[in-house]
DNA sequence: GTATATTACTTCAAGACTGAAGCATTGTGG
DNA sequence: CCACAATGCTTCAGTCTTGAAGTAATATAC
């Protein structure tokens, strides 16, 4: 098979791992990993359009509209139309979305942690640069 | 938000990007990336099981069932029952889904090559060791 | 050898994602 | 101003995934 050293296997496989753990992780909030994504990008650029949140997380523009329904009908977040553009709608969080982002972050810290163990600082630094590499690579973007 | 590096976050995010890139590379292939994961797997455990799959993919068990139905339709895998266990059913490549495995192949190294761009064997060994422990951790297995 | 637990798988409802097609709005060139 | 392209979002059909609940077969306990 040729297969020198499977990142592209191993970095699904891990994600998938990853998933369960931060699915089971985030059970106390009530909310799904792709949710409190949408809220993460949401907390660092509020008012953010619709098509900001698809970049920044890397899925496409359909996906982000069900998703925005489904957390503003649970309260997360309000769309409002954008004032300069009628055809976009922002994303804010609402008080009761930045509980959610302030109670979730540190359940994502200890996962971090998670990740982390068994890791030197050095390493990962590497490892940190390359999933930012390969995150930016296809979409050259810069959403930190 | 206290996001020391935020591993989580960006190997989410790398997950999706490369997801689309596979989504892409794997066009001429007609198949998705999941599916291929499903043949990578049945090609080196032949006769694997469908919970040996689930294990493999670290994905639910009842996310295998419509998967391997489609590719059996398809003609890429064969599904016989379990001579030892009546409840069990093993996953055979057929040659045609031995092809699509080899097709796909040099397309994944390919992808491969493109991740590794930019780094060191030793930052990629690093980057190797850290994607085996994530997927590893949860449920601790030797599935590689 | 029957009751019970465990295992292997299936089915269901719901969420998440894609590509393609569509609508409304905005921008551009004449 | 008007045609036309580009943009922002939505909708659709289809795939992938989960958790919960269910069925059938196997293993365990007594």
């Amino acid at each position: 098979m040729s297969d020198p050293r499977r990142l592209y296997f191993w970095l699904q496989t891990a994600s998938s791992a990853l998933q369960q753990q931060a699915r089971a992780a985030l059970q106390p909030t009530g909310l799904t990993p792709p949710q409190l994504g949408v809220l993460f990008v949401a907390h660092q650029q509020p008012g953010c359009r619709l098509g900001d949140l698809a970049r920044a997380l890397h899925v496409n523009a359909s996906a982000v509209t069900p998703m925005v329904g489904r957390l503003a009908k649970l309260g997360f977040l309000e769309l409002r139309a954008a004032p300069t553009d009628r055809r976009a709608r922002e994303a804010h969080l609402t008080e009761q979305g930045r509980r959610a982002v302030a109670d979730a972050a540190p359940l994502l810290v200890r996962l971090d942690h998670q990740l982390s163990a068994g890791f030197t600082e050095a390493e990962l630094d590497v490892v940190a640069r390359f999933l930012h590499a390969t995150a930016t690579r296809a979409r050259g973007g810069s959403h930190g």
